[in-house]
DNA sequence: TAGATTGTTAATCGATTAACAATC
DNA sequence: TAGATTGTTAATCGATTAACAATC
C-alpha cells in the first residue's frame, strides 16, 4: 500500500479516522455500500476531496456503484496501522492523564495503553484499571519490555520538555502531547499538539 | 482592530495562542522585546509567518527593533477577547468532563466554566469545585441566567447530536466538541472537533 | 442500454515563504 | 550612520475543487 504513495499531506491522514469512524457506523447499520457523495454529505465533505484522499492508497471503489464498506473499512484500517496492536505510554497520572486511561478502556481499535508514568510517590505502585502507575525513572526499561510505540503526554507545561526528551530516548517516536507548550524534538519524532488551552483561546475570536 | 480585517484564516487565528503564550513566558522572564526571526526560533515557525499573522491585525512591532512583549500580549489578548471574562458551559460530567472542569480551576485568561450539565440523577446537584451540577433541562435557563458564549461537549457520541441542538438553541455560537462524531450545526456556529481518538488513530499512521 | 460513480487531470483557491523598501 | 527588523508585496508552494473520460 504504502509502496506507490507519493508524499501524504498530514491533512489527509487526519481525515482518514473521520471516514473509518462514519464506514463503522454505517456497517452497524448493515449499510453495505456508499458513494463519495453519500459520504461527504455526511461529512460535510468535498466529495471529490473524498476520492482523491481514498485514491493515494489505492482503489477501493467501483465506478458507477461507490465503495463497499466493509472493505473500505478493512483497508483503512491497514493504512492507519490498526490492524495490529499498538501499545501507547502515558505520562502524568493527574486528571487529565486519568481520564484519558479510562476512556482508553473503552477505546477499540488495538490502540491501547499498557502503562502510566508519573513522579508522585502516592501514585507510582498504583494502578488504574488493568494499567499500572511506574515512576518516570522506568519508562525506558518499560517502553523497551512492553514495546511501546507512542506516549501521551499529559504532564504540566514545566515538566514536558523533559518528559518528552525522556520518551524520545527510549525510542518513542509518535507523541501526542497534551500539555501547554511548545516542545523540541528530532526531526524523525513525529509530534502532535492537543491543548485544550490553545483550542479554547483560539475558540474565542469567534465571539 | 477587527474593522480593517479582511478576511481572517483559522489557521491564523489557531497560532495567536501560541504567540500569547510564549509571550507570557518572556513576560515571566522579564524580557520586555522579542523579534519574530526569536519567535520563529522558539516556536518553530517562519519568521515571515508571524509577521504576517501580527500584520493582519494592525502594526505592532517597530523596525529595527521588533515587538515590545507586554504591548503585544495586551493585543493579541483584545484580538481574542481575551481582555473579559467569558463563561463556559461543559456538558457531560464523565471522566473527560471532570478531568476539563478541574483543570479550569487553574486556567488564566479569563475563560471559565461556570457551569456544568449532566442527566445523571446521581450527579446532577452535586458540585465540582465551584461549579455546580445542573440537569441538561436546566440548559437553556442557566445559559441565559450566567450569560454563557461557550459550550463543551464531553458527552458519549450517541448523546452529542442532542446536546450541540440543546446548546444552539441556548444561543451558545460557539462549541469545542470531544466526542467521537461529525456533528451538524448551522452555518452561524462556530464548532470544533477535538476528539482524542481520531487524533490517536491519525497519529498510528506515522508509526 | 442509460444512469451512476469512480479515479484522475486540470483549474482554482488559499496559505506559506521570500524579498525588500521603509525606518527605527 | 550602519545594522536590524518590520510591514507588505510578489513568488512559490500546496491543498481543494471541478470536470470528465472510463466503466460498472
Amino acid at each position: 500500500m504504502q509502496s506507490k504513495t507519493p508524499k501524504i499531506s498530514e491533512a489527509v491522514v487526519r481525515r482518514l479516522p473521520i471516514y473509518l469512524r462514519y464506514l463503522q457506523h454505517l456497517f452497524d447499520m448493515n449499510i453495505r455500500t456508499v458513494s463519495s457523495h453519500e459520504l461527504g454529505q455526511k461529512l460535510d465533505m468535498n466529495p471529490a476531496q473524498i476520492r482523491k484522499d481514498l485514491a493515494y492508497f489505492g482503489e477501493f471503489g467501483r465506478k458507477g456503484i461507490g465503495y463497499e464498506v466493509i472493505y473500505l473499512i478493512e483497508k483503512i484500517k491497514q493504512i492507519l496501522k490498526l490492524d495490529r496492536t499498538i501499545r501507547v505510554a502515558l505520562v502524568g497520572a493527574g486528571h487529565l492523564g486519568i481520564a484519558i486511561s479510562n476512556y482508553n478502556q473503552y477505546l477499540k481499535e488495538n490502540l491501547t495503553i499498557t502503562a502510566i508514568f508519573d513522579t508522585d510517590p502516592k501514585k507510582v505502585g498504583t494502578s488504574i484499571g488493568a494499567m499500572n502507575i511506574y515512576h518516570l525513572d522506568e519508562l525506558s526499561a518499560i517502553v523497551a519490555k512492553q514495546e511501546i510505540e507512542m506516549g501521551i503526554i499529559t504532564v504540566p507545561a514545566f515538566a514536558a520538555q523533559e518528559v518528552v526528551n525522556k520518551l524520545v530516548a527510549a525510542g518513542v517516536r509518535t507523541i501526542l502531547n497534551f500539555a501547554p507548550v511548545t516542545l523540541k524534538v528530532p526531526a524523525n519524532v513525529h509530534l502532535r499538539n492537543a491543548d485544550l488551552t490553545t483550542e479554547l483561546q483560539s475558540l474565542a475570536y469567534y465571539l
